[in-house]
DNA sequence: GCCTGGCACTCGGTATCGTTGAGTGCCAAG
DNA sequence: CTTGGCACTCAACGATACCGAGTGCCAGGC
């Protein structure tokens, strides 16, 4: 598609404008490694480069740009076992999985901080949690004379709870009964499919049964039952671009939630772990690009680890750090959050 | 401290610069309805406001500022009870009360959101968890052979999670005496004071019995047992500022959770509930203002609402909401979450 | 035939320099 | 004490010129 030395012009560019956000001249490409032509030769290939959609030049006089397609093909042709991280990153992750515990909310929130400080971009951890997980657990614990609380622990270690507020005042043994029967018919179960309880005889007791039944069918509709996600260093794109409208959009993305997962879904479902500029339709994202991985516990897919950075971003280490993260997650949440 | 005059004056300047955000010149104070005297005059109040602190001037032939003393005197002499919401306002404000619902940390984060978006300024909703509401149920949930999850529920709805690494596979049915047992010793006392439990007989139960209190006692520390933080609409700052600097600064601080609680408990400490500009000791801040009001669930302190905003903000209205959304915040948590 | 040095040309960025006008401080008269 | 008048200040704005990075193209050379 592009012959080698259109490659590595290419290439040349897009590390460049990478590393100094300025327009680049064929001067300066000419002076690259492994490079031996003049700056004259640059420019009539950056001209076909031009022509075919890989650079752009923002006015006449002005070195070229990458565009997305430009990105795409350099992010293509990196090696695709992702560069290593260097010594110093490397060593981040791992003392901050050493020492990293808590509970799994915690623990993927600070992931979400780390991996942004790590990479210097805004990170996002999300939590799937259309869980088909086995209930675990299922108890009621009556807060006052006409409200219990539902707890629902799941086999991944989750904790569901739900607020039941009753009509009528509840003796603590009917909910004590109550939560010794649901539990009987749904531990074992899986959430989300929460099956049925025969009457038992009290009336009382299937009242409250019945609620808290209700109460879980809608815990576990989408409604009620949306993914978490743990966004960390948001702050970094104020850095990253200098137009405070693109500023703004792009923090107010990462605010709305459900569009934000809805994206990174949509990348996963495309195969890619890479979006670029425009790729992801998403038109206030126009600058940024996604680097995604999903991550796994106990060999089941849990939920993703993402960046999102401007579409100059250093793709190479924020590929490598996402995946190791994401694996080195999948890992510390499998043996059990408070191991190392 | 000010006479009338003088006080007026520094109103109509404060007014204005709040809405324009230009410095504020003689002219436009003296067209100013109830003051019926000249710019001349106006300039020469002016002059002494500024000698006396209460305004500055950005550069000569500039007109003049309010200084964080003069935002105060502003502020103070607001009627102490509120400005009222207008109309559309309060509309909201029921509107949304009327249809929230959900457990208390996404009623916590809804409000964060809301109240964002009725004041147009970053908002705060913090938990407080050094609660020291009564256990309700504390249950053990093995998860895996060796893995076990300690699950307490306390009075005020809040459920607690820890993980528990045990060094030996455990059966199922000590886990089950082990419940029971910390149930039983557990129940009705206070969280953070968890208290001792008796050698059972069985050393296989007493274990993990022993693991659970360690745990609790972890749990109930500082350490692990931050308040919960909920920040809305940050990307709203970028919009309130124009320096990127600034805007990377402030979003930064709302992401330091530890940081920016102290910053609120301190506030609230010193009895005010507006902390303006350099007044909050915090740098990074310095152009900015927080509104604060602590919030109550049937009648306990639970937590804190709070607006952060440009020194330049809208003090009326912001104090008006957040006082109206503490209020009711504290009002739908107290009936119980799922009631309107 | 492709590469390259040379060269004219383009055009955004910066610096210089008036000009403008909002706003001030001061003063003298009402 | 207030106010109109007035000289003064100075940021903001626009015009102008200049600079130089970078280009496209061409003609000569390997």
């Amino acid at each position: 598609m592009l012959d080698d030395r259109k490659a590595a012009i290419l290439r040349a560019v897009v590390e460049e404008y990478i590393e100094t956000a300025q327009p680049v001249g064929s001067a300066s490409v000419a002076r690259a490694p492994g490079l031996a032509v003049s700056p004259a030769t640059v420019r009539n290939e950056m001209g076909a480069l031009e022509r075919d959609g890989y650079l752009a030049q923002p006015h006449t006089s002005a070195g070229r740009i990458p565009t997305d397609k430009g990105y795409r093909f350099f992010v293509d042709s990196l090696v695709p076992s992702g560069g290593r991280l260097d010594v110093v990153q490397s060593q981040q992750v791992r003392s901050f999985f050493a020492q990293a515990h808590g509970e799994l909310e915690r623990m993927l929130s600070d992931t979400s901080r780390f991996l942004a400080g790590l990479t210097d971009y805004a990170a996002v951890v999300v939590r799937d949690v259309d869980d088909p997980a086995t209930v675990r657990s299922v108890q009621l614990v009556s807060l006052a004379p006409a409200v219990v609380l539902v707890v629902v622990v799941l086999a991944s270690g989750a904790v569901e709870k739900r607020t039941l507020d009753l009509t009528a005042d509840v003796d603590e043994v009917v909910v004590g009964a109550a939560s010794a029967r649901l539990a009987s018919f749904i531990v074992g179960g899986r959430f989300g499919s929460v099956g049925s309880v025969p009457p038992s005889g009290d009336p009382a007791v299937d009242t409250v049964v019945t609620a808290a039944l209700a109460a879980l069918a809608r815990a576990s509709s989408d409604a009620d039952h949306q993914p978490q996600v743990f966004v960390g260093g948001a702050s970094r794109m104020a850095t990253a671009f200098d137009a405070v409208g693109t500023i703004r959009q792009v923090l107010d993305f990462l605010e709305q939630q459900y569009v934000l997962v809805t994206l990174i879904k949509d990348v996963l479902d495309r195969g890619l772990s890479v979006a670029i500029g425009a790729e992801h339709g998403v038109e206030p994202l126009a600058d940024c690009s996604i680097v995604v991985a999903p991550y796994e516990i106990e060999g089941e897919p849990a939920g993703t680890v993402g960046i999102l950075g401007p579409t100059r971003m250093h793709y190479e280490q924020t590929l490598a750090a996402v995946a190791v993260v994401s694996k080195r997650l999948g890992h510390a949440l499998s043996k059990g959050p408070e191991e190392r």
